[in-house]
DNA sequence: CATATGCGTCAGTTATTTCTTACATATGAA
DNA sequence: TTCATATGTAAGAAATAACTGACGCATATG
C-alpha cells in the first residue's frame, strides 16, 4: 500500500526516474534538476524512502558541506488481479502493503 | 499514472480483489459484499474503469431488473525502476500513464 | 562579518480525494 | 398505488495530500 501511493504522483514518478537515470544525488541539487523546491523535494523523497523505494546516506563533500544522497533501491512490483488479490488477502487478516 | 492512482487505495484493491475472486458482479450486491455504501462504490469502479482496470456490462436480468456487471480487466503492471523510467521518459514528450 | 551552499522542519494555505446524504428514474410484485 | 429492487448523479462535508514561505543551524569563502 506504501508502496502503490507511493508510486502515484508524477513528482515522485520523475524523482525515480531522475535517480534511475543520472545516478545518486542529493537533495538541492536533484530540486534544481527536477525544478521543483527542496522542501517539496524533501516531503516526496521522505514518502519515497518510507515505502522503501529510495535510500538516503549522509555524506561530507569535498568543502565539508553535509550532503545527503539518494538513491533508488532496486525494487519489482508485478500489479495483476490475482496478485492484488493475494495481497488483499494478507490486509484484510492484518499487515502492510 | 491513471492506473496508479487508481491502484492506490485500500477500497479500490478490495474491490478487485472481490472481482477476482467472486466473478463479474453487479454493484448493489458489490457493494453489499465489500460493505461500502453503493454511492462510493460507483466512485470507485468509475476510476477503476477510467484506468481500464475493471469493465462494465449492463444487462438485464431475469426480472427485468437493469443491472450492471463489473468484471476485472486482465493487466499486468510491472514497476521497476526503469520501468518507471522509460514511463517517465514518456511523459515528459506527452502521453498517459 | 556578509554571502553562498548545504541540511531539516514547521505553519499555513491550497488543492484533491474521499465519503455521505439526498434526489431522480425505472421495473416488478404485492 | 406502494414497496422493494436496480440504476445514476449532484451537493456539500470531511479528511488527505500537496505545496509555499519562513525559519533555524552548520560550514566554507570573499
Amino acid at each position: 500500500m506504501a508502496r502503490l501511493s507511493a508510486l502515484a504522483s508524477p513528482h515522485r514518478l520523475r524523482i525515480i526516474a531522475a535517480l534511475t537515470a543520472g545516478g545518486r544525488n542529493y537533495v538541492s541539487q536533484l530540486a534544481r534538476e527536477i525544478g521543483i523546491s527542496r522542501p517539496l523535494l524533501h516531503l516526496h523523497l521522505q514518502k519515497l524512502e518510507e515505502a522503501g523505494l529510495v535510500t538516503s546516506q549522509l555524506e561530507l563533500g569535498a568543502d565539508g558541506k553535509a550532503l545527503n544522497y539518494f538513491e533508488v533501491a532496486p525494487f519489482v512490483l508485478d500489479l495483476t488481479p490475482a496478485a492484488i488479490t493475494a495481497l488483499v488477502a494478507t490486509l484484510t487478516t492484518k499487515s502492510e502493503t
